[in-house]
Parts: C-alpha cells; structure tokens; sequence
DNA sequence: AAGTGGTCTAGACCACTCA
DNA sequence: GAGTGGTCTAGACCACTTA
C-alpha cells in the first residue's frame, strides 16, 4: 500500500528529553551546576512535569545528575571508582589498609539467608557488625557483617558488650584466622530506611548489594552485605579504580 | 509541650504498599504466578494506578517481579547467579569454557573513552565485536569487545569482512597473546535501545554494566562493556555463583 | 516564608500480546 | 478485539532546605 511507515516506532518523549538533556550536560553545563527547577523546565520543553521527572530519573540513575529534596538538581560529578576485591583480595575485614569504619557491634539472629549460608543454626545469634565507608567525604556505602560467634571464640573476656570498640574486637580476633578464600556477588537493590539515612538518600534509592563469603576452616565464617550508592559508585574487581571508562559521550570535567 | 509526634515520618504510601505485596509475594504466591492487572490492584489497595505502579516498578527493580506488556505482571523467580571474573579469570574472552555467543564483527570507530584506554588514536577504528550471553534458554547480557588493531594483526588474510565468522577469526588471534591481567568495574546503567532489544527488555530498563580491561604487552589490548539484565542477574566474582544470600525473608521456590 | 524536589490523584490514550 | 502494561497530563499537597 502507498502508505510509509516514516514513525512506526515513536520515541517516547521522556526518552527523547533525556537525550536532549544528556547532551545539554555534556556541552552547556559543568559539574556542580545547578538546573533550572522541574516545573520550569518542564514548561521550557513542554511537557507536564511527571513527564521530565521520569527522563531526571534516569539521568540521577545513570550517574549524571543529583537532587536533592528543597534544594534543587545539580550536574553529577564522575562516579567515583571504588575498589571491592582489589589487592587486598585475600584479607580479612578489618585488615590493615581496610578503608571501612566500624560503627556498631551487636550479637542478634541474622537475617535465615545469612544464618543458612554461615551453618549457624536458624535462630542463633551471630557477631552483627555496622561499618560504613566514605571517599572523599561523603558516605558512599553502609556494610553489615555477619560473624559466626564459633569464628571469634577468645572473644568474650575482653570487651564491651556492643559499640564500635567491640566491633574492632571482634575485627582483631578475625584475623587471627587463616582466609581461605572470598567470593563477591552484585545485584541490583533498593536502599532500607537504615541503609538509606547513612547514605544520605531516600529509602528505595537503587544500590548495588555486595555480598562477600569469607571462608575459613572449611566453612564460610563471615558474611558481608555492603551497600553502595548506585548513583555515585563504580565498583572495581582489579588493581585499580583508575581510569574512566563509560559509554556514550565524555563529560566535561569542569 | 503536649503534642506527641506519633508519626512525624509518614511512611509514603507507595513505600508501605511495597511493603505490603512483598510480604504477600513470599507467602501467597509461587514464582510464575500472574498478579492481578494494575488497575484491579490499584482499586484493591485503594491508591490512584501511578502509585501502585510505583510501588511495583521498585519490586521489579529488586528482582521480585516481571512486567511485560501485553501479558501482565508475574512473579520472577530468584535471581540466577552469572559468573563475570571466575576461575576464568586470567583467560581472554573466546577461549574454550567461554559462555558468550559471538555475533557480529565490524570495523568501527569506538566511543571516545574507549579510544582514550585503548591508546588508539580518536579516529582510528577498532575491532568491534558483538556477543550475548543466555542462561537458561533467556538471554542476560549483551557486550560489546573493542579489540585493537595491533593486538590482532595477522588477521587480514584469513577472513570474512564481517559477521560472526569473523567474530570468531579476532577471538582465535586474541587468543596467542599472553593475558597479563584483567580488572572489572561494575555500575548501574540504563538500557540503550539496541541492547535493550537484545535482553527482550524496554529501552532504558536497568542494567548492570560490566567494563573489562585486558592487558597484554604492557597495554590495554582490549576492552569489554557487557550490559546484564539488572533484573534478572546477580553478578558473581568468585569461583561459583552457587548459594543464594539476599536480605529480607526468604523466597517461595514454588 | 519562599522555593525546591517528592508524593499522589483521576483521568486519557497508546503499544503490545494473544485468543 | 479484549486486556495488559507503558506513557502522558494538569493539577494538588507535602517534606525539606535555606535565607
């Protein structure tokens, strides 16, 4: 028939505005610059306002802007690279050089996926340490690390019964254990309130979930579930969080 | 004074609804099982439909759900673990054991940041490879291997312009260099559309993106950006993507 | 108090799948 | 063609930050 499909496919419009938006970023701001606000802009494209927050969604997701409740969106900087089994692979938590802060210790029943994959019976209670981790100031991850109270067992003469002095305790006695070996997953996630407040995001923020197993004896002693801001972290597996690559266009680095 | 804040943080609404069919997936459903369509939900729960969808899109961010248009809403099944820095570690990408499937190979100018580590000249073109990747029967993951003229020159003669024979051709080559290492990073990404047609997903869907250096002679020979389905995969840097850990209560295996 | 992003509503229409 | 999820609108109010 005589009629040409020019458009079968229409772009969505959302979608079309965050390609016009993305290249805005790229060639007319710098990081740290303010946008103009959503209804503003909203009007200036003319589109309803649910409609550029959905292509502002994508663009926080994808790294390159941040907003901030009763402040305004401002241009992201790079994400920032940070080192996950780096060189440091076949160290304990806690090993000299780590960059994680203890925070808390507390001895509670673990969640029954961590109870079922430390051998710890189902209601028994595990060394349940909080560790944070920052680069460059601002908190970039928020760790909790599951001990089985059989890895530590010198502990209880010593210390006090929660805080962070216990938690280096238990830190300390780890490493008195030989590391056999550890192995990382990453999966896609959604911040908890708890997770959520130490990373300065609203709950349901995306993070990448880390898990690590750490084995000794033949068993895995400890379990780590480190969360990290999806929207400011590149995680590295190597040497080095060094060089930037990403796809499409280069940012201006201000 | 007298007012007690009972609820100075009202939890909102999307986030208690969230909270709400979550516990329902773990104890009323089994992994396949279709939900009610979004407006009957919507009318059950008593929430205008943009918030229920809200609440769903964070569920299926997190694995719990699959939407397809057309269909419907079905419950996802766990999470299949895909192993991206294994045993395999120090291996280049085409050797035997390999999972990904080898599709197509031009001759291209690569994005800039990719010229930028390959340390090719911005104009000069690179082998660009394109493989996918299948776990049980669905595809995960879709690459892009940006090879260096140099790192393969006794290619010319052999082959075919283009398509996955030569695919395999640049991989074999690939294959008489020494690895002398490799280094991951992992960040969140959203689907481009052509990888998004690829993972049977919409554009601009969630996804993990994997970037690869391989060193060889003292240079980056290579680099690879694999795209997984955020979805759907847990991303496993270890020696086996084995025993399932995730916060929150334990699923159904239906 | 003013201005920002975050939540929520009640509609409409579109693109897609499948019987 | 009926039913699904995906997009879009034009409003409203709320929570938060800053001055």
């Amino acid at each position: 028939m005589g009629t040409t499909q020019l458009e079968s496919v229409p772009e969505p419009k959302y979608w079309h505005l965050k390609t016009v938006l993305s290249e805005a970023l790229d060639s007319e701001f710098s990081v740290g610059e303010i946008l103009p606000n959503e209804r503003d802009l909203a009007a200036r494209f003319g589109v309803a306002r649910a409609t550029l927050r959905q292509a502002l969604e994508q663009l926080e997701l994808e790294g390159r802007l941040q907003r901030r409740r009763g402040v305004g969106t401002t241009v992201a900087p790079p994400r920032v690279g940070v080192a996950v089994g780096g060189s440091e692979q076949h160290d304990w938590p806690g090993a000299t050089g780590d960059t994680w802060q203890p925070v808390d210790c507390t001895l509670e029943v673990p969640p029954a996926a961590v109870a079922a994959a430390l051998e710890t019976g189902a209601d028994r209670p595990v060394h349940t340490l909080r560790r944070s981790r920052t680069s460059n100031g601002q908190p970039v991850a928020a760790e909790l690390l599951y001990v089985a109270e059989a890895s530590v067992p010198d502990l209880s003469a010593i210390d006090a019964p929660s805080g962070a002095a216990r938690a280096r305790a238990v830190l300390r006695e780890l490493q008195r254990l030989e590391l056999e070996g550890r192995e990382n997953a990453v999966e896609l996630g959604s911040a908890r309130a708890d997770d959520a407040k130490e990373l300065d995001r609203l709950p349901g923020a995306p993070v990448l979930v880390v898990t690590t197993r750490y084995f000794a004896g033949g068993r895995v002693a400890a379990i780590s579930v480190a969360t990290y801001r999806a929207d400011t972290c590149r995680l590295t597996f190597g040497d080095s969080g060094g060089v930037e690559i990403h796809q499409g266009p280069e940012r201006k680095a201000s």
